[in-house]
DNA sequence: CTTAAATATTAATATATTTGTATAGGTTCA
DNA sequence: TGAACCTATACAAATATATTAATATTTAAG
């Protein structure tokens, strides 16, 4: 798949997913999620120690724009990766960014 | 490479780089200059339909952030990946973007 | 039904980005 | 040198984003 095959609104919606994801919170709730990994928004809120009203502010925001998805289980909500192709992207980025 | 092995200014490194490209007119730029081709900056100013100026300011932007490169060439200035993994993260967000 | 735990939403403020216009800096060529 | 061209920068207005604290909603358990 071709960057210059996309139609222009197909371009918008990749820079709006990409948006979401190029935060340093976002990308390191990324990281933990990568490879099929499920965590709760609590789980999340210790792992980074930032609050749990931004930490599901976070998590709202990458939901919203198609990168995650969710499931509530008991009094906890579980979130994952929406697309398995998105362990990929975190991968290439990791990539992109460990040399200069 | 894992994105959890990167340390915290790596990820705050790797958020910039996204973020530079997270932009409609970025990715589009990104886009043409895939593959290693190489445009000047009135060439993506025509193709964008966009000022002049903003073009300019986008490339530098991408510049800023290590995302491309540039070299002038007689009166023109020749813009480019920086890095040829580049083109393979350019490809991996139209794979992730073109789907739902 | 009440309570407590987990998650989500709202509001307010501060900060950052985007864009166009105008202008300045370099480069080539006559 | 001066004219034409290409590129970069400065500035300001509009828009978007981030952050925190406070509050609301949802669910399980008693």
């Amino acid at each position: 798949m071709k960057f210059s095959d996309l139609k222009p609104e197909e371009v918008e919606r990749a820079a709006n997913m990409m948006k979401a994801i190029s935060h340093p919170m976002r990308l390191a709730i990324l990281g933990f999620l990568s490879e099929g990994k499920q965590l709760t928004v609590t789980e999340i809120h210790s792992l980074l120690g930032i609050e749990q009203s931004t930490a599901s502010h976070h998590l709202g925001i990458l939901k919203d724009k198609g990168i995650l998805a969710s499931a509530r289980k008991g009094k906890n909500t579980m979130y994952y990766l929406k697309r398995q192709k998105l362990s990929q992207l975190i991968r290439c980025i990791s990539d992109c960014a460990c040399m200069d």
